[in-house]
DNA sequence: TACATTTGGACATATTTTGTCAAGAATAAA
DNA sequence: TTTATTCTTGACAAAATATGTCCAAATGTA
């Protein structure tokens, strides 16, 4: 199953789990502990370059964090409207479209 | 079947259906026409103030032009990731545990 | 050509995000 | 308790994005 833990949760059980302080981790991760401390409680955003660096320093499946990353952002783009469902299924569709035909980034 | 079209290509549509100029319409919107030329080609964001004025001018389904937009939304977010349909799985199930735990907005 | 409509780009302003700091709160150790 | 360590909070400026506006250029139509 799933692992429905925000992005932040993960990083911070990540941290515990190898009994890394917050602040170490943010020195190696060349930010400021505050805003690392921010970015576990889901204050703050991540960004896919951190996560990057998480996954290599804790030795863990990188595309795993970025699906709960992205999963976080967009839940929380739509987490409001009644039609969040269809607005999903909708949204596959589009990008599915997209990559049959192929359009290229501009 | 479901609206593949982008926001901007419905608003388009429903403004040359109604054989209405552009410049008319931004000025109901009370919007800059180069704004409204943009929106229409996907160029600049709309906001769901606009969707919901334009829904109300030519009598169209709010709720389907809010899906277009948002799953719009959505697709720009997520569009590069290869696994973009397990981040739509889990936003969904995120989404749908906030509610049944009835989470409030702060 | 003349006229109406749409688009493109430049620019200033406003809003949001990000980085940084220092002090306060919480936790643990002595 | 006192001290040390860790984490959180809030304030602030700087950087990055988004938005609003103008107007000339492009496009389309008579």
């Amino acid at each position: 199953m799933q692992n429905l833990d925000s992005i932040g949760t993960q990083i911070r059980k990540l941290r515990e789990e190898a009994e890394m302080p917050l602040r170490k981790l943010a020195a190696l991760l060349d930010i400021d502990q505050s805003t690392l401390s921010k970015i576990e409680r889901d204050e703050r955003r991540a960004n896919t370059q951190i996560i990057e660096q998480i996954a290599k320093i804790f030795k863990a499946d990188k595309e795993k964090l970025l699906v709960a990353f992205y999963s976080d952002v967009v839940m929380y783009e739509i987490q409001d409207e009644s039609s969040f469902s269809e607005i999903l299924q909708v949204a596959e569709a589009k990008i599915e479209y997209q990559r049959t035909t192929k359009k290229k980034t501009k």
